[in-house]
RNA sequence: GGAGAGGUCGCAUAGUGGUCUAGUGCGCUCGCUUGGAAAGCGGGUAGGGUCGAAAGGCUCUCGAGGGUUCAAAUCCCUUUCUCUCCUCCA
């Protein structure tokens, strides 16, 4: 949500950012409605301001004069209560339309109608070159008895699997090895809770938006969501709190399962591992000073290459345009590693900045030199998709005969050189 | 799951329909005092909205939402969270 003394100060700049981002929202209905908002709570606090003062008096009041009060101060309260209806009207209205207004995209963002138009920012690695036919994952997976699908599909039905031996020997491989790097840069590692309240949805700005994407829990007795990542449990560790400024940036790296319903992708990416409802990940959030935000997306940005290089995994660096950008976000970068297997780029990590949009709607504060609460800037950026790392790695490292090597850095963990093939 | 207690301005507490625009203590802070400090004395000490160039004014918020009333921290309903005990459990 943006601030809407900052829309009325900036028409242009808002409305020109919601036709970069395709979003069609009517904000001159927006400032009309605020000015009536605004003649209205004059109107109704210039009331309640009558009805404070009378309050003392008719204490003091005593027989008539005491009844001629009160009878006077209901004609007073009875307009009161006709105004703040309206008022709730037009509030709930205002509403609506400024969480539809979407954060305007950065300079830096390119302007484009959709995925198509995204910058290529950098190519880094080789693309490895096979002597013979690349196996998918999901065929490794079999060879090796590490993936397997068919019985994840009797227990839970499509799009889920069961990682298995060497598979989750190098999951933990994964998260031992980020999380030594991001502890030792700053980070706090996090375990969230991956069930939340309703309330931490609409904070954080899933809900409404996503809410079809999203698993929810027992309705009608414990009415819990499933969050699809843990950047909402890790927004609600500050919510409605200010922060020291000398504190910022606070940095936070969260492992937790993901849940998604991916509702509306039947076909897209099926069979295999890489788009299912339950994941897990290593979540990267930063809450920051306003005038740091850029930096610190280039530096969460830097990490999570860094995390490529340290696999030796050839990727490329996207800077998301601004149609393809969500509400929340000014800027995107999406990090896609190579996959043999389909002879393109895939996304495996992304990292947005939020600017003070999603502060906003949470309420996460910070004070300035003169002490007054002023909005911060929250970032996030995934630090390792596992099970779409484990892909990569699987098709990248594969060898003839199905077996594949153990990237280099991770061999201490896993304690093998070669996941090997099932005799 | 069962029973009970409770959420008040950073912390602790007072407050059972109008004088609560919420008192007091602690903490913090500014000033006076002092050679300096302590003590003492005096002042300040939330957030949101709105009007205003500003100073400042008005208004809302006593966990949340709704209701009764001319008037609600206080009465009623709903809800949520916390704590204690029992039960269960990794």
């Amino acid at each position: 949500m943006l601030d809407i003394n900052f829309i009325r100060e900036n028409l242009e700049l808002v409305k020109n950012g919601a036709a970069a981002k395709n979003v069609s929202v009517d904000i001159d209905t927006l400032i009309a409605l605020d000015d009536k908002r605004r003649s209205l709570i004059q109107e109704v606090d210039a009331l309640r301001a009558t009805k404070n003062a009378a309050n003392q008096k008719v204490v003091q009041l005593s027989g008539d004069e005491k009844q001629v009060a009160i009878t006077e101060m209901k004609k007073v309260s009875d307009d009161e209560k006709a105004k703040t209806e309206t008022l709730t009207q037009i509030e709930a209205q205002w509403q609506e339309l400024m969480l539809k207004v979407p954060n305007p995209p950065s300079k830096t963002t390119p302007v484009g109608k959709d995925d198509s138009e995204n910058v290529v920012a950098k190519l880094h690695g080789e693309i490895p070159k096979f002597d013979f036919e690349p196996r998918d994952h999901v065929e490794l997976g079999r060879l090796t008895d590490t993936i397997d699908i068919e019985n994840a599909v009797e227990a839970s039905g499509s799009r889920f699997s069961y990682l298995k031996g060497d598979a989750v020997l190098l999951q933990f491989a994964i998260v031992q090895h980020i999380l030594h790097k991001l502890v030792s840069k700053g980070f706090t590692p996090i375990v969230p809770p991956v069930l939340v309240k309703e309330e931490a949805m609409y904070a954080t700005g899933f809900f409404p938006a996503d809410r079809e994407q999203i698993y929810h829990v027992n309705p009608n007795e414990d009415d819990l969501y499933l969050v699809g990542t843990s950047e909402v449990p890790l927004t609600m560790l500050h919510y409605k709190k200010t922060l020291p400024a000398e504190k910022l940036p606070l940095r936070y790296v969260a492992y937790s399962s993901c849940f998604r319903r991916e509702a509306g992708t039947y076909g897209k990416d099926a069979g295999g591992i890489l788009r299912v409802h339950q994941f897990d990940k290593l979540e990267m959030y930063s809450f920051c000073h306003p005038d740091k935000s850029e930096e610190e997306h280039e530096l969460i940005r830097g990490i999570e290459e860094e995390i490529m290089q340290d696999l030796k995994l050839p990727y490329q660096v996207l800077n998301i345009c601004s149609g393809d950008l969500g509400n929340p976000a000014a800027k995107k970068y999406d990090i896609e590693a190579w996959i043999p297997s389909q002879n393109k780029y895939r996304e495996l990590t992304s990292t947005s900045n939020c600017t003070d949009f999603q502060a906003r709607r949470s309420q996460i504060k910070y004070k300035d030199k003169d002490g007054k609460p002023q909005i911060l800037h929250t970032l996030n950026g995934t630090a390792a998709a596992i099970g779409r790392t484990i892909i990569a790695i699987y098709e990248n490292y594969q060898n003839a005969d199905g077996s594949i090597n153990v990237p280099e850095i991770l061999r201490q963990y896993v304690g093998k050189d070669k996941i090997e093939i099932k005799k």
